[in-house]
DNA sequence: TCAGTGATTAGG
DNA sequence: CTAATCACTGAG
């Protein structure tokens, strides 16, 4: 765990309780509305805050990310149509979308974009954890955060600076059923 | 390399 | 109702 914060406030200098409750710094609506390609590689860096328990918030910087982009992307799970558990990333950007994968492990999604343009950013990892399935173990993400909006909830949030730290690209993982165009396409972004 | 694990989905 | 699929991980 990156950085804890007691009911006291002990923290990052300068960052009350009451600050981080009020998410501060929190990214505004704005942020999410953009294209996927935009808004992923402008999330590494940031700081996810997710709350633990009452008074205490754990606080990790992204450093691995995927773009799943819209309902001509093979890879995007939107592609085969609005479904029950789809239908979140037909809203717009800033909700989160978190599902289940293999029975065990929840992938946790920031939706971006318009309205019906189904696009989502995958947190494949933050500082020191690889790996999405550990991500969200170590964050305690599970389906509960199902559809939480980041702009106004009270345990989730995303915060940072706009200084965009270097990053690579790559292919994204784990989408072989997607097909040579989509499984080659470079958006993996990460530090 | 490969099994584990359960929600989601399309199809009868 | 059934069966296939799966943005993964860790053991060997």
């Amino acid at each position: 765990m990156q950085k804890s914060f007691s009911k006291n406030g002990i923290g990052l200098k300068g960052e009350s309780h009451i600050d981080l409750i009020r998410g501060r710094d929190r990214l505004p609506r704005e942020f999410y509305l953009r294209d996927v390609l935009i808004v992923a590689p402008e999330i590494l860096g940031k700081y996810i805050v997710v709350r633990l328990q009452k008074g205490l918030y754990s606080k990790f910087r992204i450093t691995d990310v995927e773009a799943y982009r819209g309902s001509e992307d093979k890879a995007c799970h939107a592609s085969k149509g609005r479904t029950v558990r789809t239908d979140i990333m037909f809203r717009e950007g800033g909700y989160l979308y978190v599902y289940l994968i293999y029975g065990i492990y929840w992938m946790l999604n920031v939706v971006t974009g318009c309205e019906d343009d189904p696009q989502a950013v995958l947190i494949r990892g933050v500082d020191n954890i690889s790996g999405p399935g550990k991500t969200t173990k170590m964050l305690k993400i599970d389906s509960s955060f199902n559809k939480e909006d980041l702009v106004s909830s009270d345990r989730i949030w995303i915060e940072g600076t706009g200084v965009l730290p270097d990053f690579r690209t790559g292919h994204r993982i784990g989408i072989d059923y997607a097909g040579e165009y989509w499984k080659s396409r470079p958006w993996r972004y990460y530090i």
